[in-house]
RNA sequence: CGGGUUGUGGCUCAGCUUGGUAGAGCGCUGCGUUCGGGACGCAGAGGUCGCAGGUUCAAAUCCUGUCAACCCGACCA
């Protein structure tokens, strides 16, 4: 299939030298200034035609994979009934981050941030049997999220393009299946995508379910904070386990020191002279009962709220009022002499720590060598902390290192929790009603798009990877006249011919401004036709990726590109990356 | 939602403290010279200074309100 050339000179794509001053990453500055999109409100951005050429490659390659392992596409309507989120309870529990909206017979609709509700209600009157199952449907589909504060472009927008996939299941071992499917699915999307990544264990948040991967591009601009290890474990430190080694101190009995003023854990330490690891940090809160819970983790670590809430039934810390109510002190907690009722749970690590530095909940005192046992007890033990780089690996106990990522998509096994509350059930083999076991997984098409950016860019512009690039060949006339444009125009022509998506620069600009552009936009392979070329009669190849360039012998040009095709062609993943054309 | 900053041609910004009726660079239009890494000259077009009130003889500038955008934070003891 034969595209036809793109012209420069016609193409809608105003680039700019300066970036507009709401842009901070690189990748929102780029794709700004290489006119690949505008924005439209906060939050909310128009694709201009590179950009959107961009989205659809990255969508088809996406499509690709989904179709690779049996996936259905549909396409369900944004605009959702706010019926069906009442059904499942989260037109409630989903709070202001949906978009709602109520037309004019006072009927009340969101927009849809995600659609189990919607493919739930769709396949539950009309999915009846485990002979349909498994069965997986997915849509490439505008999302809507009324985020806090949207940042950072396409990375945190209000209106985002996703694909949202969804499977049906009969058995946990079936939805195991799709869920390994889709994973590998998400992997090769990623590296279709030329991202570097790491699928790393994750939390499941809103969408509610257990077992979850989420896939992170890493990037310094990222939003999530992950660690990793050399042997391929990595984790969200949201999520991932904590294995850590707090100090001993000294145990040489209960002894309680005037520590006037200290309220933080850096100031005792400092005040003592030793490591905060040394010190433990308390913090109160209640479970969903209403009951006091009091939890402890090493002081150089924070308290991972999710694995608190799980731990203690919910936990919500407690006001100031509230620690009041209970005499206990900001700032200096300690498990000594805590009210009575109260249910400790501490950290896992500080278990094997037989005497803490805490406070002594009394202002402006704390404890050196509080034992447990004899001290105080513990009620409970449990993986309590965020986990931070240096760590030790779950896996290997090597020490984690840490990093930022992007989260380009995740997977989740669901389990019932949609099927149940909506009552979407199928006749199994045995002849009983049951709920469907669901997955879904989620890829977010243009946050994925400013990811490749951040990865692939450098202070001239972007650097598209051949897979994603609006063009994968730039032909570059230097001047409009002789020899050079005609020249430049059969160049184009031929690589059209040979299956390459070209577009020539046959825009009335000086080179400068030419070269600049095809940096700034980040066309793979310019092909740079100047009369000093021609005169000896060579046309100059330059890769955007590693900026090598290289004058070709006009008559070996056009089979040298067409070997480069066929080899593009035969690799892997389709999309070679043209070094090829460099090879000594 | 709390705190901060900013709204001045398409873009980046100056002018505001000390009121006197609007500027620069880039971009845009025309002509000429240039032409292998964002050229130069000349001539132009383009702004109710976010919006609404108020103070004043006079407001981009001072005051009040409002809207918007951006940044930081949002229970981290």
């Amino acid at each position: 299939m034969t595209s036809p050339v793109l012209r420069m000179s016609k193409l809608y794509a105003p680039t700019l030298k300066e970036s507009p001053n709401d842009a901070e990453i690189a990748s929102h500055k780029l794709l700004l200034r290489a006119g690949m999109m505008r924005k439209t409100a906060s939050g909310v951005y128009t694709f201009l035609p590179l950009g959107y050429k961009v989205l659809a490659k990255v969508e088809s390659i996406v499509r690709e994979e989904m179709d690779a392992i049996g996936a259905q596409e549909i396409m369900m309507p944004a605009l959702q009934p706010a019926e069906l989120w009442h059904e499942s309870g989260r037109w409630n529990d989903y709070g202001p981050e949906l978009m709602r909206l109520s037309d004019r017979h006072d009927h009340d609709f969101c927009l849809g941030p995600t659609h189990e509700e919607l493919i739930t209600s769709l396949v539950r009157n009309e999915l009846r049997s485990y002979k349909q199952l498994p069965l997986s449907l997915y849509q490439i589909q505008v999302k809507f999220r009324d985020e806090i504060r949207p940042r950072f472009g396409l990375l945190r927008s209000r209106e985002f393009i996703m694909k949202d996939a969804y499977s049906f299941h009969a058995t946990q071992e079936s939805l195991q299946e799709t869920y390994d499917d889709m994973s590998r699915a998400y992997g090769n999307i990623c590296e279709r995508c030329g991202l570097d990544y790491r699928p790393v264990e994750a939390d499941s948040g809103q969408i509610g379910g257990k077992v979850t991967t989420e896939f992170m591009a890493l990037a310094p601009a990222g939003e999530a904070e992950l660690v990793h290890c050399s042997c391929g474990y990595a984790a969200n430190t949201e999520a991932g386990e904590c294995i850590c080694h707090p100090t001993l101190y000294k145990n040489d009995g209960l002894e309680k020191i005037a520590t006037p003023g200290i309220h933080t854990i850096e100031e005792l330490a400092e005040f003592l002279g030793i490591p905060e690891s040394s010190t433990v940090k308390a913090l109160s809160g209640k479970n969903d009962e209403g009951k006091l819970i009091v939890m402890f983790v090493p002081g150089d670590h924070e308290l991972n709220e999710i694995k608190a809430a799980r731990a203690a039934g919910g936990f919500e810390l407690l006001t100031d009022d509230e620690m009041e109510g209970y005499g206990l002190h900001k700032g200096s907690m300690g498990p000594v002499g805590l009210p009575e009722g109260a249910h400790v749970i501490a950290d896992r690590s500080l278990e094997s720590v037989p005497a803490w530095v805490v406070g002594a909940n009394e202002e402006g005192y704390h404890y050196v060598g509080a034992a447990i046992g004899r001290d105080f007890t513990v009620d409970e033990w449990a993986d309590l902390s965020v986990v931070k780089p240096g760590d030790s690996c779950p896996v290997c106990g090597l020490p984690l290192q840490g990093a930022r990522g992007i989260e380009v998509s995740q997977v989740f096994q669901l389990g019932t929790k949609y099927s149940e509350s909506m009552g979407a059930t199928f006749m199994d083999e045995d002849g009983k009603e049951k709920p469907f076991i669901m997955g879904c997984y989620g890829v977010g098409v243009s946050r994925t798009v400013a990811a490749i950016v951040e990865q692939h860019s450098d202070d001239a512009g972007i650097a598209w990877p051949m897979s994603v690039a609006p063009a994968h060949v730039c032909v570059i006339p230097l001047a409009l006249n002789g020899d050079v444009l005609p020249v430049a125009e059969k160049i184009a022509a031929q690589l059209a011919d040979l299956g390459f998506e070209v577009v020539i620069d046959d825009r009335k600009e000086r080179p400068g401004v030419k070269f600049a552009d095809a940096d700034l936009i980040g066309w793979p392979v310019q092909v740079i036709i100047g009369q000093r070329g021609l005169d000896n009669g060579t046309i100059e190849v330059k890769l955007r990726r590693t900026g090598d360039k290289r004058d070709v012998p006009m008559a070996t040009f056009v089979e040298m590109m067409s070997f480069a095709r066929r080899q593009a062609k035969a690799s892997k993943a389709g999309y070679g990356t043209f070094d090829i054309l460099f090879d000594r």
